[in-house]
RNA sequence: GGGCGUUUAGCUCAGCUGGUAGAGCGUCUCCCUUACAAGGAGAGGGUCGGGGGUUCGAAUCCCUCAACGCCCACCA
């Protein structure tokens, strides 16, 4: 069937014709950037979404801002890429494939190494394209020519060149240090992947009986199943209670074990009884005391969280989870009746960002990277501007951490992951870090994996060809533009691939990082599948439209970045909208008879003036928002001008007398503001316009510009006046309930000239039979509504239908509203230090208004003499 | 403990460099006027969290208090 204007569906079908568009740009490969263009380069590289996740309102945010920018800045004469990928996510995809294999009760180390890659493989391929597949439905103008993943071939040979190179630099080492362990994914995990709870608990004192001495030490500790790690037990220096046992020894209740008693800086004499045990392996903070005074690391929990049998620790509880050892210790303890006090404690556990169990501090073997030095330039960048924050808030925030950055625990225990390019001797246990096994024979690989970050820090220039530095991708693209990302990963990955970008390849990886909100849900509660509280922006794109869905978010993005509130329903404003553009563009496209549609401004009527000049200002405006990321006024001013200009008042009177040049221009260079936001509708009306095109579809046509030319200030303001006027008949046909069947007379006092050219308008959009311009007030009729508009009076005559009183009221309350305005703006000019301070144009205006409100409140009291 | 954010119309929020407040939704009244009822016309509604200061002038800048939220640190 052919399309024709005429059987254009009369409510816009948006999945429709979203599909139908999408296919057009993929079919005609417009999306794919050329490395060898001449034009300057604009690249985005997304924030690669987990591998085996789905599209989230999150990614929804984030692609649609990503997109905005990619459209706006190809329409304005760049190179335009936007590069999609997905992350292979080391953690979340091996538990996704875990738990699938325990569905058939089988563990990973049932099926070895080299099975489960594979299966993960399987699984990460199935869903990749699911992924980035919704991102289409979202309307993405990526290039999925150059999609990548980070466990890819190219992403793969740049993590071995940076951790080969990082390790000969010194800043790779293997140490044994306490980390943060999680008994469930059986991994450590870094510092920032560990979430703090605040957790009802106890504090426990257990008195430790002096050695060959009849008093004890009692120690106050939170976690008593740790105390067989004990080493010694410390106080403060400087705490008098203590100060004749530093040096002495003590002994451990329930195993004999005897320790010393040592002084700290670190212990706090008002915290619980001032004593306090160590056990460097299970407490960071002990591990620090414990090196300070070269003690021993006793561990007692292993890496399932359950009690090492070991001769310190008491035969009972061997094998035990470490909760129910603390149980069972606690029991010990009472029975020996060395258990003092119990009180309840409030404190923070630390918990696993993945699966929320409680970590476990423990001692094991990792690689580090020493973060203090290249801190350093990605500090500096920042600070000197290379690297800019939108908003600029978040600048301090990245710094802070920055500057108190520690050493990056890059070692997972895990299978699914870039393999640490380390080799172990077989037999000397040496270890060689290269690209490729030394010796296969001898040496066996690291089997630890590196943290997912690891690969992602590396994301902007990995995916662009590099190490190969020659590669047309590399030398086109990179450094990126715009990085457009939520706060919450700005530690775990802005930071990382600023640090990494600026050791690797010596610039800022890119210039602007546009942080925007977060998605919560109605009552400011995140988002998340346990709480049942989520969008899926995929049924809300089915329901509403894409385009509704990206206008309704981008509109939600405000300048501060703040958090976004999100309910379904909201998604009407943005279907509302593009039910309105549709419509109108219909009704445009409907009525056109001319064939050539040549602007000529000797055929501008005023009202043809009037549009060009808002539409003028709306240029402006939008492109200057735009280029500050100010996205939210984007869609607020397009809205406002669109449906409250050109709709409400242009192609209304579009109806009465119509400049089909004018009125399609307008309307053309309005779909090519709205497309970066609204891209399928703005497409699709483009492609039926009748008019000349350079470009096969508005995707590829040029933002429009600024003209000077067709700004016509004074007749802008004299066509204000006008809806003023039909406003004010409106207003007063409606206060005096004036049926819309029944045309009312006029009477209009002064702007004779204006008012003759528009009498039309008049007539028809406020319901108006005669126009009669009188010249003095003796002509003005007793029984009539009237009006005071600039320089004019606008009367209605009434007779018979109006109440007097009332219309004298309503007069009086604009008098008052008046007057009120008037005397606070008379202080104002009278007081001599404004007049001497404020600029100029400002008293200049307060006078001005003076004056208007003079003459206003002047014929609004002439109108009420002749009523009374 | 340190840092950040929020507090504006009944609800959700705009308001960039100070010149006496805006939108959407909701409410009220009227209307199927030949693009759109996902629509049209009109209306009502706010002493911009409290207090103090700077200024001729403060929602906007500074100080302070309060409430709510977030991030970092992690005193057993």
């Amino acid at each position: 069937m052919t399309e024709t204007i005429e059987n254009l569906s009369t409510t816009y079908n948006a999945r429709e014709v979203e599909n139908e568009i999408y296919k057009f740009w993929e079919d005609n490969e417009f999306f794919k950037a050329d490395n060898k263009s001449k034009k300057p380069p604009y690249s985005i590289v997304i924030p690669p979404p987990n591998v085996t996740g789905i599209l989230h309102m999150g990614h929804a945010l984030d692609g649609t801002l990503q997109d905005i920018l990619t459209r706006y800045k190809r329409m304005n004469g760049f190179e335009a890429l936007w590069l999609p990928g997905c992350d292979h996510a080391g953690i979340a995809t091996q538990n996704v494939v875990e738990k699938e294999l325990a569905k058939e009760n089988k563990t990973r180390h049932d099926i070895g190494r080299e099975e489960f890659l594979k299966i993960t493989w399987d699984w990460a391929n199935k869903h990749k394209s699911r992924i980035l597949g919704q991102f289409k439905t979202l309307g993405a103008s990526f290039d999925l020519s150059r999609a990548r993943f980070t466990l890819d071939e190219g992403c793969s040979k740049a993590v071995k060149k940076v951790f080969v190179d990082l390790y000969n630099k010194g800043l790779i080492y293997k140490g044994s240090y306490i980390v943060n362990w999680c008994p469930r994914c059986q991994s450590a995990i870094s510092d920032i992947e560990t979430e703090y709870e605040t957790e009802q608990g106890h504090l426990w004192e257990i008195s430790y009986p002096i050695k060959d001495e009849m008093g004890a030490i009692v120690i106050a500790t939170t976690r008593p199943e740790t105390m067989f790690g004990d080493v010694a037990v410390a106080v403060n220096p400087n705490d008098y209670k203590y100060k004749d046992l530093i040096g002495k020894t003590c002994v451990i209740p329930l195993t004999g074990r005897e320790i010393p008693i040592i002084a700290d800086e670190y212990v706090d004499k008002s915290f619980g009884t001032g004593a306090l045990k160590i056990t460097p392996a299970h407490d960071p903070n002990d591990f620090e005391v414990g090196k300070r005074h070269n003690l021993p690391f006793i561990k007692v929990i292993d890496e399932q969280g359950k009690m090492i049998a070991r001769s310190e620790v008491h035969p009972e509880l061997h094998g035990l989870d470490r909760y129910e050892a603390r149980k069972r210790t606690i029991r010990m303890l009472k029975d020996h009746e060395v258990l003092v006090k119990i009180d309840d404690h409030e404190h923070n556990v630390g918990k696993c960002q993945r699966c929320n169990t409680t970590i476990e501090p423990l001692l094991s073997e990792q690689w580090f990277v020493k973060m203090e030095p290249l801190a350093k330039a990605a500090i500096e960048k920042v600070k000197d501007g290379s690297i800019q924050f939108i908003p600029k808030r978040w600048e301090k925030n990245y710094l802070m951490w920055m500057e108190n950055i520690r050493d990056w625990c890059i070692s997972r225990q895990l299978w699914w992951g870039h393999q640490i390019p380390a080799y172990h001797n077989n037999k000397t246990g040496e270890i060689v870090v290269a690209l490729e096994n030394p010796d296969p024979n001898n040496y066996t690989q690291e089997t630890d994996v590196l943290d997912t970050w690891f690969s992602s820090g590396l994301w902007p220039f990995e995916t662009m060809g590099w190490p190969d530095i020659n590669s047309d991708d590399f030398k086109k693209f990179y450094p990126t533009s715009t990085l457009v990302t939520g706060f919450d990963i700005i530690f775990f990955w802005v930071a990382r691939m600023i640090t990494m970008g600026l050791e690797f390849t010596k610039v800022p990886p890119f210039k602007t990082v546009y942080i925007h909100g977060l998605i919560r849900d109605e009552f400011g509660q995140k988002m998340s599948k346990s709480k049942g509280n989520t969008i899926d922006p995929v049924l809300s794109i089915e329901k509403y439209g894409c385009d509704a869905v990206r206008f309704t978010l981008a509109n939600l993005c405000t300048y501060g970045g703040q958090d976004i509130k999100l309910s379904d329903e909201k998604f009407e404003f943005g279907r509302n909208f593009a039910n309105k553009v549709w419509n109108a563009s219909r009704f445009v496209l409907m009525n056109l008879e001319e064939k050539e549609l040549v602007l000529d401004s000797s055929k501008f009527t005023i009202a043809d003036k009037w549009i060009l000049t808002k539409l003028n200002e709306t240029i402006k405006e939008v492109k200057d928002d735009l280029e500050n990321f100010r996205i939210g006024e984007v869609t607020t001013v397009l809205y406002d001008f669109f449906w409250n200009c050109y709709c409400d008042w242009y192609v209304e009177l579009s109806k009465i007398e119509k400049n089909e040049a004018v009125l399609t221009y307008v309307l053309d260079e309005f779909l090519r503001l709205l497309h970066p936001i609204m891209p399928h509708l703005t497409e699709k009306i483009w492609q039926l316009m009748p008019i000349k095109k350079d470009k096969k579809a508005i995707m590829l046509s040029d933002y429009p510009n600024y003209r000077e030319d067709l700004v016509f200030n004074n007749e802008a303001r004299a066509m204000e006046t006008v809806y003023d006027a039909i406003r004010s008949i409106r207003n007063i046909r409606s206060k005096f309930n004036i049926s819309p069947s029944i045309k009312v007379n006029v009477k209009i006092q002064g702007e004779e000239a204006l008012y003759k050219t528009v009498e039309s308008y008049l007539k028809r959009l406020a319901r108006v039979e005669n126009i009669e311009y009188i010249n003095n007030e003796n002509e003005v009729d007793k029984q009539a509504a009237s009006a005071v508009v600039q320089n004019s009076k606008i009367i209605v005559p009434l007779v018979g239908l109006i109440d007097i009183n009332e219309e004298i009221n309503r007069q009086n309350k604009k008098l008052d509203k008046l007057n009120k305005e008037k005397a606070s703006l008379t202080a104002r000019i009278n007081n001599q230090k404004f007049v001497e301070s404020a600029p100029a144009d400002v008293v200049q205006k307060t006078k001005d208004r003076i004056a208007e409100i003079e003459a206003e409140a002047g014929a609004i009291s002439d109108l009420i003499k002749n009523l009374s």
